[in-house]
DNA sequence: GTCTATAGCTAGATAGAC
DNA sequence: GTCTATCTAGCTATAGAC
């Protein structure tokens, strides 16, 4: 918690780069430290622990920008739902350079990552889903409808940044973020 | 084309097996000559390209594979639309072990698999969206339609299984696969 | 066509100077 | 806190016997 303050963020995006582009047998230190300015040793300085407390705290950087530039604005009731919503998107677009970049989720669900990172990766997408629930609730649809609008709209991120990047084709994730829109705001 | 016959195809699950879980970089020769009950050196008498003839071989065995147990009986004019769908359904769930089985186009899509098997990855991916577009076509929807089911299609199983293997249920999987045979048969 | 043995290299990780 | 230098283990790939 208090580590991540001491930590430069450029160092833990630069890292994050790597993760999500080459997940984690992919990485390798020579990179992490070409993207960090870092030496090896340098890198161990910081994360005793290795790779693994590397990508773990590129995990946790991410999460806390997603709370604070997606979640929590998708939250705050002084905004109208759909000004909320449209916000949340525009977020969702940028941090995912239009579909350019893959999710760390997805990086990371590979072996070994799967098994080391399991249980963070299923908190992150969980609070996804979470504050997707919460905006269906503030359209007022039943919680059932929330639950279900969510999930979707997991599935159709996911799903359209795999396209994106197998037919290499950044329509698919486009398009999908405008379907998002239309469940939530068409009625 | 040829040269995939003399293979044997237990040879072949063996591969794809290990690839589809720990993607190109995850998947080391000690172990695809575990699971093959092959030494390195045999594999490399099969595979004179090493690793990446290997991933090839598996792409193009998945490939004949969908071919032969989704695609043909989905274009099969002797069954009707619906009774087609429900079978490339079944075929669907059963090859992706109910969703707790990687898609081989997401653990390639890394790099360096991305670079290396971009064009068959893309390719496989189209072919995808052409069997669903013509079920459409056959359930009579308009073109536009069609083409829109396909890609959501696609996407639903993917984006369902990101979610399954992340959240560590089958159900979402499950769900979509559900999802998928509504959106073609209730009208 | 399969094997043992090993080359050649790069990976992750550490020691210790500054 | 960063560096150079280095260790060991694992990697992909090959040589050559059978």
């Amino acid at each position: 918690m208090g580590k991540q303050k001491i930590l430069d963020s450029d160092l833990l995006e630069g890292l994050a780069k790597v993760f999500r582009s080459k997940g984690y047998d992919g990485a390798n230190l020579s990179e992490l430290s070409i993207v960090t300015n870092l030496k090896k040793a340098s890198l161990y300085h910081r994360f005793p622990d290795g790779k693994k407390e590397m990508a773990e705290a590129v995990l946790i950087h991410i999460e806390e920008w997603v709370d604070k530039n997606i979640f929590d604005p998708l939250e705050n009731k002084k905004v109208s739902p759909k000004k909320r919503l449209k916000n949340a998107l525009i977020e969702i677009y940028n941090s995912y350079n239009g579909g350019k970049d893959n999710c760390i989720f997805r990086a990371l669900s590979l072996e070994p990552g799967s098994e080391l990172f399991q249980e963070k990766i299923g908190i992150g997408i969980q609070k996804w889903i979470s504050a997707f629930e919460k905006l269906g609730l503030a359209l007022n649809f039943t919680e059932e409808k929330s639950h279900e609008y969510a999930v979707q709209t997991l599935i159709d991120i996911q799903g359209s940044l795999v396209l994106t990047k197998g037919l290499n084709s950044t329509k698919f994730f486009e398009n999908a973020l405008k379907g998002i829109e239309s469940r939530y705001l068409e009625r």
